[in-house]
DNA sequence: GCCAACGTTGGC
DNA sequence: GCCAACGTTGGC
């Protein structure tokens, strides 16, 4: 049987990779994650079929930009070996990969991003990692609840 | 641009 | 194994 559907917040900062990019590209594997918190659940735990918040962040306004999919699970990130890449880890040993990322589809842009703002006054989004003090993870758990909060903000009309 | 919070590194 | 120093993240 399979498991039930997940789902996770990505966070980008738009000058890096924005939700233009991925609407150009269509999907792209996720790489250039170097935290071993993130690493875990990229490896271990993001599965096929996932949801995905796309995140923006380091910009204006920080928002939850769109929705996608995971089309593919975890898988040795490439950048690790590159040399000429900046996210190249000299230590990263191809028989035992430290890093890994995902492959994802651009599902839908929200009709409105919801903002950063919004979510901090959202009594239902509180307990979300993407608001606690300090928090940095670039790669989160989203509830099923809180998904569907995020989703039906990003519909409702203005 | 500032700086608080965090993760990692390295000396001991 | 501790912890100070450092580099990075990311909101403000």
């Amino acid at each position: 049987m399979a498991a039930s559907k997940r789902y996770w917040l990505f966070k980008t900062e738009p000058d890096t990779y924005s939700v233009d990019d991925l609407a150009r590209d269509g999907a792209t594997f996720w790489d250039g994650v170097r935290n071993y918190q993130a690493r875990n659940m990229l490896r271990d735990d993001v599965a096929v079929g996932d949801g995905v918040l796309l995140y923006h962040s380091s910009t204006k306004p920080m928002a939850v930009v769109a929705l996608c999919e995971v089309v593919e699970a975890g898988s040795p990130d490439p950048t690790q070996f590159d040399a000429g890449d900046p996210h190249y880890d000299a230590g990263a040993d191809p028989a035992a990969p430290r890093w890994y990322g995902v492959r994802i589809a651009l599902g839908e842009r929200l009709p409105r991003p919801v903002t950063l703002a919004e979510i901090k006054a959202e009594a239902v989004l509180a307990d979300m990692t993407l608001v606690q003090r300090g928090s940095r993870l670039s790669i989160q758990p989203v509830t099923a609840a809180e998904w569907r909060r995020i989703v039906a903000l990003g519909r409702r009309r203005a």
